[in-house]
DNA sequence: GGTGAGCTTCTGCTCTGAGCGGAGCACCGC
DNA sequence: GCGGTGCTCCGCTCAGAGCAGAAGCTCACC
């Protein structure tokens, strides 16, 4: 687990942001959501951690770390985790991109139906 | 620019692809693609790297570094730059996707213009 | 021409964390 | 019980993240 650094990123400020245009502070992290892409890619073929991993160039200990979402790779990484599994940066960045999507709009439902509640006890 | 690494990144073993699936070794890197975004986002908006690094925590020379895709930056750097210039992982995955898209379809219609040019020559 | 201000990039440094080898753990079949 | 397989834990080395000071670049003003 990525432990506190000595340069911790601090809360960034309000940002000036356009009118219209919204800010989310409770996105997952873009490890987490690559890596368990990654993970579901390489089930989703039968691979083993050692099979995908060998052919990455990586040891397995270090690509189940990936998936896991406990290190961060650089990019390299994961173009040659990709090419292991035969997939693309494109289709890693769609994936991931749909991903926040749906978890967007859940969240959006969830918070419907909050309000309704609300209104209704309120009433 | 990132030297190479004691553990350097072989190029990958062919994959087992599945059939249809297709393998594409020369893509850009997410850093590269990443940081272009994020530089397009603050020159859109107007804003200097001093302002933007204030907002995201971070030195604006650490952010030029980003912008350049010259540093990798962590999920967490990521997400405090991206909430310093108003906008979520959702969109810049999106934004690097349409990147990576657009690159692809004009790759295969220059593919196609060179066969063409060749079937031509051979006439 | 020179000067100052603002912005960005370069350089060199500290120390964090990437990447990995050995070991541990869980599960399965014999 | 055993051995085999697959994955995770643990501790380590050193590459590179992140930054301060300095340098480079552009523009406006005199």
């Amino acid at each position: 687990m990525r432990t506190r650094r000595l340069h911790a990123v601090p809360v960034p400020a309000a940002p000036a942001a356009e009118p219209g245009q919204e800010t989310t502070a409770d996105e997952p992290l873009w490890r987490h959501l690559l890596g368990a892409r990654l993970r579901r890619l390489r089930t989703d073929r039968g691979q083993t951690l050692t099979e995908t991993a060998e052919r990455a160039g990586i040891s397995p200990q270090y690509l189940s770390e990936i998936e896991r979402g406990v290190k961060e790779p650089s990019s390299e990484m994961i173009a040659a985790v990709a090419g292991a599994l035969g997939v693309t940066l494109l289709d890693l960045t769609v994936a991931v991109a749909r991903e926040l999507s749906g978890l967007r709009t859940t969240a959006e439902r969830q918070l419907v139906r909050n309000v309704a509640r609300v209104l209704s006890l309120a009433a």
